[in-house]
DNA sequence: CCTTGACTTAGAGTCAACTTCAGGTGTTAC
DNA sequence: GTAACACCTGAAGTTGACTCTAAGTCAAGG
């Protein structure tokens, strides 16, 4: 598959598939004779955890060593595990923050709402 | 309260104190004579908010905005529950992700486990 | 009186993570 | 066969959100 489609079907600009196997985020696709890339399944599917692990906010540095580790076969698997336990307990943590964050939104609409209401009949002074 | 004591007793730097005022973020804290910054509670909560709903990924821009209103008094209370039932969205959004990719992470961390049980026996080639 | 240290400001610098650019080669449509 | 377009590379530019620096004021301690 080309990098244009590989573009369109996963929502990532080519600028970035490039960039993130000049960075060895992903590692080096198979080139035609021409040098052109050519996404492979595996390729693909590597495209998709990348991009689904940045959108949850892993870091990039993480997860360019974990590739790397990938690459190193086998021995490396107690080694990945690890960091994957460690960028579960902090996308945890950040997971933790965002609810209660999400709390006191909810509460801060509600009392909107109320004061709206009010508002309505009364103009009473109200929140922040 | 001073604004190093602030910095301490809530983890941000008096730098960032300071760039928060400047650009809108919080309204203007009182002053001393002399100039030097006298945060009263009410400041402190906006810092406490701020700090909250920035810890949640919700913009800067944002809250610039929330507070410009709030500080426009109670006519714009229905524009202000507008922005925040949109951040709501947004943050529900973005927490709906990470779910996800929790999900993926928690998947490959119980795959490596075993592959890590099978090693320790039969070195076979396992996951990525 | 002088130094230490907390404070002030405007503005420059930093960082992560892209994104765009300049300059060039290869491929496809008519 | 030539125009238009997709691709390549390395490097510079951008963005959001700080963070630090330079140059200065001011109050207190020795």
């Amino acid at each position: 598959m080309k990098i244009a489609e590989v573009s369109t079907q996963h929502g990532i600009s080519t600028d970035t598939l490039r960039y993130y196997e000049r960075i060895g985020l992903i590692p080096p696709v198979n080139r035609s004779e021409s040098g052109i890339r050519d996404y492979n399944e595996l390729d693909i599917r590597r495209v998709e955890f990348v991009k689904c692990m940045r959108s949850a906010g892993l870091p990039v540095e993480v997860l360019i060593e974990y590739i790397a580790l990938v690459q190193q076969g086998d021995k490396t698997i107690e080694a990945r595990k690890d960091i994957l336990v460690e960028q579960r307990e902090a996308l945890i943590a950040r997971m933790e923050q965002m609810q209660k964050t999400l709390d006191i939104l909810n509460h801060k609409i509600e009392v909107y709402e109320k004061a709206v209401l009010k508002n309505e009949k009364e103009m009473i002074p109200v929140v922040e």
